[in-house]
RNA sequence: GGGGGCAUAACUCAGUUGGUAGAGUAGUUGGCUUUUAACCAAUAAGUCCCAGGUUCGAGUCCUGGUGCCCUCACCA
């Protein structure tokens, strides 16, 4: 078991409590000021008292003088502390304070000798909360990438631009549920336990239901039941949804991560194209992005994005002609292409071959598109959940938005015909190489087609990578405020089965 | 899962050819009423990631394991 409680501090612990003091008082003062506010607005409030609650990050004592640096959320501010200006009782606390702890102070509002805002405590001065682990090193804070996941909330108040950065991405989430409001949508909540795992094709963590003895997965997308909303009436849907894939972690995956799908009953694929780029926008002007000129430009692994819309857009197949050289109807060709690459379809079946050449899609032309750039029109046969295009079906109308080299968000007019999406699931559920097709055919979607859902657009967007771009972090970990991470060891039980939380049995 | 790297005090890090475990910060004690990485003096603090092995002797060399990072594969 490691050490949280300092014995040095349990001791000042101790000392505070002999002292009569409440290390734990349940109440603050009623009224406080913000450390931001009282720099930014010191001249009105110059002279006049103040209060401050913070955490003690820095401390320089004097004996009958001491300089404490508080820090709330806004930032950090001075205090000073002298013996002829506080109460006796008060001012024997510095002599129990370490740094972490948190304090009030009540004083005059004022500059010190060489010019700094500082409260000059003269009226209460408490302990509000002792800390009993010491905080780490002030100038280097804490550095090893993996206590700062592990560990956030230290990684939080010690450093201060983590906590400005996740601030940053709660202001870009915030924002982006803006952009659906003015839109009329509306925000609703779908389930996470799913009977059958669909609407993606990625593994999926399985639990189980103990009294009804069922195996429940944790979604891997909210797609179809956002999509049922629709055939219900609600034609206007949002959800930023947390998701759960069963695979691999690296920089750019975490086991669960956050995407954002929305629906709009009678748009189509274009009008999810024009809203994506209005939410990736407001994104990144929340983000902080924008500079004097009103362009929008993110750095992202060494390399500028330029977020000024509009975006640009390219047509699948125009994309692969230019990168390859290769018209995708061109058969031949591209099955050298494929022997080239040492891509073989799996049978001689559409999907397979559609679903090779889209191997070669990633492998060669996605590489060639930084972005933000839309992708448009992607092959009928791979897009199981997407409208064909009424004049030409080879083609669905789907889009998918790169940036910063990976695919941000993927989109279509969504399919509503009951029967060809039935027959798109069988075809699903029937491709046993696939790990990542769904277990079965949801029938339940499949009925609720058949009581009509209106033509609509659908899109999904991953938000953490959004992020990563927007804030320009290289690892999906910096962007999660608790990324997954293996059970620490010598930490108690995390791992070990609990009693009634098995899986079976 | 494959390949490479890292792991030493609460934190940031040194540690020579294999020869008694080190510094700064934080802590503790004392001094100091305008500092700001305050200063001065004293002091306490280690499962050198774990388990084996080689050796008179291992933080250091070898083998295996664990965790983290990078990279490849799969994916968003």
């Amino acid at each position: 078991m490691p050490e949280f409680f300092h014995p040095d501090r349990l001791q000042k612990l101790a000392d505070l409590q002999a002292l009569g003091a409440d290390p734990y008082p349940a109440r603050s003062p009623q009224e406080r000021d913000r450390a931001a506010t009282l720099s930014a607005c010191f001249e009105q409030r110059e002279g006049h008292t103040v209060t401050i609650c913070g955490r003690v990050s820095g401390r320089r004592g004097y004996g009958k003088l001491a300089f404490l640096d508080v820090q709330d959320e806004s930032g950090r501010i001075q205090a000073c502390l002298q013996k002829d200006r506080l109460s006796a009782d008060d001012f024997a606390l510095l002599k129990v304070l370490n740094l972490g702890d948190f304090v009030a102070v009540t004083g005059e509002l004022s500059k010190t000798k060489v010019g700094e805002i500082t409260v000059f405590g003269d009226g209460d001065f408490t302990i509000l909360t002792k800390a009993l682990e010491n905080p780490p090193e002030k100038w280097h804070g804490l550095a090893d990438s993996e206590l700062r996941a592990r560990q956030r909330y230290v990684d939080l108040f010690s450093n201060p631009d983590v906590r400005e950065d996740f601030l940053r991405r709660s202001a870009v989430i915030t924002a982006m549920r803006r952009v659906f409001l003015e839109h009329n949508y509306h925000e609703v909540e779908t389930p996470v336990l799913h009977p059958i795992y669909g609407g993606a094709s990625a593994r999926p963590f399985l639990t189980h239901h103990n009294s009804l003895d069922m195996t429940l997965y944790l979604r891997i997308a909210p797609e179809l039941y956002l999509k049922r909303l629709l055939v219900g009436g609600i034609e206007r849907v949002f959800e930023f949804a947390r998701v759960f894939r069963n695979e691999g972690l690296s920089p750019r995956h975490n086991p669960e991560f956050t995407m954002v799908e929305f629906y709009q009953a009678y748009s189509d694929y274009q009008g999810m194209l024009a809203l994506t780029e209005e939410l990736v926008v407001a994104a990144a002007r929340a983000a902080g992005l924008e500079g004097g000129d009103g362009s929008l430009k993110a750095m992202f692994r060494e390399q500028e994005y330029d977020l000024t819309p509009p975006f640009a857009r390219v047509r699948y197949a125009d994309a692969f002609l230019e990168h390859t050289g290769i018209d995708l109807l061109d058969r031949q060709a591209l099955a050298d292409k494929m022997a080239e690459h040492e891509v073989a379809p799996a049978d001689g079946g559409d999907y397979a071959w559609w679903k090779a050449v889209n191997e070669l899609f990633e492998r060669l032309v996605e590489p060639e598109l930084p972005g933000p750039v839309f992708v448009t029109d992607y092959p009928a046969a791979i897009c199981p959940l997407a409208k064909p295009s009424a004049s030409d079906p080879v083609w669905a109308e789907r889009f998918e938005f790169f940036l910063g080299g990976m695919e941000l968000a993927n989109a279509f007019s969504e399919l509503n015909d009951p029967q060809l999406q039935l027959q798109k699931f069988e075809q699903q559920v029937a491709d046993k190489d696939d790990p990542e097709a769904p277990n079965q055919v949801d029938w339940d979607y499949v009925r609720a087609l058949a009581y009509g859902m209106p033509p609509a657009g659908g899109c999904g967007i991953g938000v953490d990578r959004l992020i990563m771009v927007l804030l320009g972090k290289d690892t999906i970990r910096d962007v999660l405020l608790f990324p997954h991470m293996r059970a620490e060891e010598g930490l108690g039980e995390a791992g070990e089965e609990v009693a009634g939380a098995q899986l079976s049995e």
